[in-house]
DNA sequence: CCGTCTTAGTTGTGATCACATTGCAGTCAC
DNA sequence: GTGACTGCAATGTGATCACAACTAAGACGG
């Protein structure tokens, strides 16, 4: 592994540890879209801390292409917000600030609990708690290994499998640019204080779908995107996290 | 001006009849920033029609530059979904489906209201209201004219010198991207029912404003919101514009 | 030992090129 | 007249180059 360019190289980028590599999966996607994908998972897992600075020649040699498709992957993530474009160009993971993050909750506890209650009807009452059940078993198996990567994967694997069942193409992606940004973030939040005392309603969730209760469901979504914000709040008298990140 | 490239010039990105142009202005920003802000403002007054082919020569050759900055910000724009790129990688302004229309409207219904709300606290209560009426005479004046397309920039405006004051860099990206998807389609209906029927609630904002009643802003914008939908759904049943768009 | 200036390297930006793919118009057979 | 076919033009994509702005390390003088 020549990772050793000096050149804004992460090293955080490449496919994870577990990601499961399959060379020919989607073979016929562009380079572009492959850079982004690596991109994005990348800022999802929070494995790119923030204010950490990447270079456009770093990304390509580390991901094995030229400068190109990279420059237009950066610039639809920063569209999104999810990458940081200074003036004199440098790019950058986005540090949190305590109001950004505050809204950033505030706008997850509006859009995402819409999202579940318009993708009830389109989740079947007995094959989706099934589903979601597996996926939020993994959830408690990375909290109990205290893996947070995992954790985190596995966290946005359960919400996206609720949220992606209503086919909003306006709601999904709105949703997942903040999760892009609140990602990078929070990974350093559970990397201080843990993931032991996290707690969330995924059960009570799940439970919402088996019985079609949509008022129910959008109540479970939000207390768990409060709790994460409660978590946080903790963390934060604790003096355990600050909001800039490292350096 | 030899637009006469047939080369997927749209003719409707440059700047308009009364654009007020300062070429000297802000001269320092990049190629690609005004590409960008050219393209953000056609999409946002509905200048470029839904279903209409672009291409990055075509754009390049309109706009004086070559395709690579183009490229950039066609592709930040589509992150934002407000450009379509499909498969083939053919660029267009993306069609309107009845379904995404109405889940348009729904986030907006859910962020508008919040972005007031978090504005008003950093609202001078003398001096906001004033400015806010300044730019409502505007809306009224363009909507007496019957000049849609002066509505539509003085509407954005009002609605946006609202949500600015909120100076969260979290809501205010999320609802741009929200009007850059409905500007061309509201455009397409405004062009053919008219804005004679045409009613808004700014008057109430702008009270709720003066009077620091953040409840009432709110709802006032929650009223604005659902009036629009309720225009477009009467000119359905009218018959009078489908969802798709010309061609 | 410290501050200032210089210089070499690095960065993002815009332009240009080569190329595979796609769409389309013109043509030809029937 | 209508269909399939063929060839060309146009498109997005990725790579490469030239360049100006900037960074940071090194040289030099105090």
């Amino acid at each position: 592994m020549k990772t050793g360019a000096k050149t804004g190289a992460t090293g955080a980028v490449g496919a994870g540890p577990d990601a499961g590599e399959r060379p020919e999966a989607h073979a016929r996607t562009g380079v572009r879209d492959r850079v982004t994908e690596a991109l994005r998972a990348a800022l999802i897992i929070g494995r790119i801390q923030p204010g950490r600075p990447m270079t456009l020649r770093g990304l390509a040699d580390e991901l094995g292409t030229s400068p190109m498709p990279v420059r237009e992957a950066i610039r639809g993530l920063a569209a999104e917000r999810a990458l940081d474009i200074s003036d004199n160009g440098r790019i950058q993971v986005p540090r949190m600030t305590e109001q950004r993050f505050a809204e950033i909750l505030k706008a997850r506890a509006l859009l995402e609990p819409a999202a579940a209650m318009l993708a009830l009807p389109n989740l079947d009452r007995k094959d989706a708690p099934r589903r979601l059940r597996a996926l939020d078993d993994q959830v408690d198996a990375s909290l109990r290994d205290g893996n947070v990567e995992a954790y985190m994967r596995h966290n946005h694997a359960f919400h996206f499998a609720l949220y992606e069942a209503s086919r909003s193409d306006v709601f999904l992606p709105l949703i997942e640019s903040v999760w892009l940004r609140f990602g990078p973030f929070m990974r350093i939040v559970y990397g201080r204080v843990g993931t032991a005392g996290l707690v969330d309603h995924h059960k009570a969730a799940v439970a919402a779908v088996a019985a079609g209760d949509a008022e129910a469901l959008g109540e479970a979504i939000r207390l768990d995107i409060a709790e994460g914000m409660a978590l946080i709040r903790e963390a934060l008298v604790a003096g355990a996290a600050d909001f800039a990140g490292p350096r």
